[in-house]
DNA sequence: TGACCTGAACTACAGATGTAGTATTACAGG
DNA sequence: CCTGTAATACTACATCTGTAGTTCAGGTCA
């Protein structure tokens, strides 16, 4: 927790596909990222270079030097970016109604049975916790 | 559908905050949208025409002339931008893992015991419909 | 030691966004 | 007919983003 970190967790999802390697791999150089992310998006390294230097500058990663090269690692958990990011929409375009929320997720994302069995069992925990 | 609009709903938390009018109001002039924003945040009057002008620009809302006046309507409805913001959440955030951002939303947002029943209910009619 | 290669630093640039001031124009009232 | 008034149109500008080229410096191999 350090210091005033945190806060601002607005990320695009370009954004998020370079700290989901940092996830991934727990640290990373940049050819690394790149190499990770070239599967999906095609960007030149330099770009790739260009991202992380500016989530370092607004402290969402950061780097340690080994010879000549960086290697990154997230200063955010996904945890807490998914946290951030699931309540501002829940705010911003179901006005907080959970359950609308949900609804769309039950339609439009592959949920699977072993997910739904999760999902029911987290109900019951938070049934029970009131 | 008329032709080639929807697609492209990335949509800024100010962005939805002025759709979020239209959606309440079914139609609104500038004037109206300020008012009704002017609850949460604090932008002049042109700030507002701007914000419309721009989502007009991007086929997200459109405006009759009514007088001298703009009246605007959104030309995406609620359902569709919170789907596909939904689903680009899932898989941007969490890489398709429906339960993990369930368990967020559980957890960040004040979900009622009627939304948890309605949830329920949406999880019953999922299983059914296999 | 000199030519390369590779990695980071610096520079660039167009488009979107948040935010709003200024200009213009069309009525409504006197 | 003239003048506010109110609404839109136009202009502005700093910041963030996506995207990448160019430059510079430090090792590596011959």
């Amino acid at each position: 927790m350090s210091a005033s970190d945190d806060n601002d967790l607005r990320l695009t999802s370009l954004q998020l596909a370079v700290l989901r390697v940092l996830w991934d791999h727990g640290e990373a150089t940049v050819a690394e990222v790149h190499k990770a992310m070239s599967r999906d998006r095609s960007l030149a390294a330099t770009t790739v270079a260009t991202l992380l230097k500016r989530l370092a500058a607004r402290a969402i990663v950061e780097h340690r030097t080994e010879g000549r090269q960086f290697v990154y690692r997230a200063l955010v958990d996904s945890e807490t970016v998914g946290r951030t990011m699931t309540s501002e929409l829940a705010r911003d375009v179901y006005a907080g109604d959970a359950a609308g929320l949900f609804a769309h997720l039950l339609d439009e994302t592959k949920v699977s049975s072993d997910d739904l069995k999760e999902i029911k069992r987290l109900i019951r925990r938070a049934e029970k916790g009131r």
